[in-house]
DNA sequence: ATATGTGCAAAGGGTTTGCAGATAT
DNA sequence: ATATCTGCAAACCCTTTGCACATAT
């Protein structure tokens, strides 16, 4: 809580229930999407918006507080700003899984002459979980 | 001509003008968002309805003729069927380049277990033309 | 011959916007 | 005190859908 208070500080944003309850929703699994974010939000607060959490993922994703993940055929999920890792998108069940990104891009940057601001990983597949489903 | 007509018989689909022109256009520069796309046709075909370009962007996407990079903020390019490769995406110009992905995701797709179907490895920048006029 | 594809216009639905009142600093 | 934020409702506009006609195989 005090930590995303300060978050919000550190990126010039003012700290509103809202915006704290939005943190709250995407901080306790990791990855969520607006619909996901908005119905965990209403179970603690009933009256906010949809359009105050539109308004507010935009804020805060312009800002660097949070980070749109893009999923093919879906609606973007968002997380909290952190170090830089990958994504393992489960096709069967949606959950995203972070992984550690060992990997450097700076050959290929170079050749290119690229300037690089921002990477997006995504393997897309079917996780653990959903392969045992599967065999068994 | 004779290889888009190939490879849309190779994936049970039909060769249609219409299918032809949207595979000109992406193949002429490699990715291109439907506006894109749909202003590139009107030009030999003006007579074409948007919403025949949107059912076989998705038609050709889900028979795996094409594929769709989603650009962050902006509405997603597509781009023929290739091999393995990352992306440059500028955010200045929009511009996408390919580059050969020489990386592979095998030691930590058997760490978690997972199953993986697809790649998409996009990184965001500004592209060598862009930082060029950007000094000048 | 017939399953598919096309074009039009209308419907649908996610996202954005404007504004008055409320809130954080 | 005041710049910012919220909630509501309406507007927006991108995307999808249904249907009659056309086309590919």
């Amino acid at each position: 809580m005090q930590h995303y208070i300060e978050l919000l500080k550190v990126h010039g944003l003012k700290s509103t229930f809202q915006r704290l309850q939005i943190l709250e929703a995407i901080g306790m699994c990791g990855h969520k999407d607006i619909d996901e974010i908005y119905n965990d939000v209403i179970k603690t607060h009933p009256t906010i918006s949809l359009a105050t959490v539109y308004k507010n993922l935009i804020v805060m994703n312009n800002n660097g507080v949070l980070f749109e993940v893009s999923v093919l055929g879906k609606k973007s999920k968002y997380e909290i700003q952190k170090e830089d890792h990958l994504h393992l998108i489960c096709t069967n069940c949606g959950t995203i899984h972070d992984a550690p990104l060992e990997i450097s891009f700076d050959k290929i940057v170079s050749v290119e002459n690229f300037e690089l601001n921002k990477k997006e990983i995504n393997l897309y597949g079917t996780c653990s979980n959903c392969c045992e489903l599967k065999v068994s």
